[in-house]
DNA sequence: GCATATTTGTCCGTATGTATA
DNA sequence: CTATACATACGGACAAATATG
């Protein structure tokens, strides 16, 4: 199968990026991947260009794939784009029946188990799967693959800053109000409110940016 | 060279089903492109795996490589996303000057020329350009590179449909119109005004799509 | 339903060109 | 500037799945 080989690599390379193994700015040598995933080379540039499509590698013209760094100005971008689809998500979200927003609330008590037992990884996973699937509401495909990226970018900026708790533990709180507001039924004010949530969020990634640097 | 063989292969076959040449539901033979583009078979799948990221192609696992056949879900969702991200960057632009506007006029004088000569893949290669332009108003890289996707994939349906002249001649005259009110300084109107525009392409797509089936 | 031909999926070895020490 | 390391590209081979008769 094609794509199970080349999107097992690419699941083992996606697990090494996002827990930190392979930080920002490293190389993926060919060479030593090949030799050491036992796959061929054709086989592996797969796993890349997928990786390459969520934004979790870049290639450059006989230099190699790259573990992107991300910059202040990046992180502008990302944020700026998250505002405008997940607001107008959540914002279109009328009348929805209290077992739509059941994903929601799983999200949000694997995240407060796994910030019990300190366990910040787990948390930033669990952050993301929150925003995927309140973006999943809309039932759209496209959007659900734009967010995905986007939300694999920021975790690279996360995970480059490195003090996750500071940075995960407050949306341990904030995504559960978040879901409680969407159950009450006012759409245009659980836009408001995610619209302020995340622009807390890029303010503090920013501030941890510029700590670290 | 700075650009990869892989990619200048791509750039040909990007050009072939956007102009139509290969429509629709069309596949792509291996054997075939290797001879005539005189590429390795590798070289040619590394361009097939970028087209499929841009969703200019669709992978079917020892099938082979087709143009996408797009559907009135597909339509739907297209346009969602465009009127949530292209609205939300004309309502962020505020007093912008008159020249960050002339790459709009230039699309809509390019598109007037081509509508004189009944060109009408120009007039949809223009058409193109005037909402890229649009959007590169707000400044992000992002927010291009959806946007950029998201066009090609509505263009596909274009020509699917083949009534060229039909579907591109209202917007030779609304590009304009957009772009007016765009200079006349109000974000607000002309984030109105571009909703009901993509409203009603959306609906004149749909229409065409289902009389052409 | 079966056997065959065609096409894709995967991998390897080698040659060439590019970037970097 | 030279040398080394590495990515790019090619062509051939075989396996696996599909399409055809």
């Amino acid at each position: 199968m094609t794509m199970s080989t080349a999107e097992r690599v690419a699941d083992v390379l996606r697990r090494r990026i996002t827990e930190g193994a392979l930080p920002p700015g490293a190389r993926l040598s060919e060479e030593a991947l090949v030799a050491e995933l036992e796959v061929s080379r054709n086989t592996l540039r797969e796993a890349f260009r997928l990786l390459s499509h969520e934004g979790l590698l870049v290639h450059e013209l006989h230099r190699g794939v790259f573990v992107p760094s991300l910059d202040e100005a990046d992180v502008v971008d990302l944020y700026r784009l998250r505002r405008t689809i997940e607001c107008d998500v959540v914002r279109s979200l009328e009348d929805l029946d209290a077992d739509r927003l059941r994903p929601l609330y799983a999200a949000v008590e694997y995240a407060e188990a796994a910030a019990a037992r300190g366990d910040w990884m787990d948390v930033g996973t669990a952050n993301m799967d929150f925003h995927r699937c309140l973006v999943a509401l809309a039932g759209s495909r496209r959007v659900d693959e734009v967010v995905r990226r986007l939300l694999a970018e920021v975790r690279l900026v996360f995970h480059a800053v490195a003090t996750p708790r500071r940075l995960y533990e407050p949306y341990v709180v904030r995504n559960r109000e978040l879901a409680d507001i969407l159950g009450e039924g006012d759409a245009g004010k659980a836009a408001d409110a995610l619209a302020d949530y995340l622009r807390d969020s890029e303010q503090q990634l920013i501030a941890a940016h510029r700590a670290h640097a």
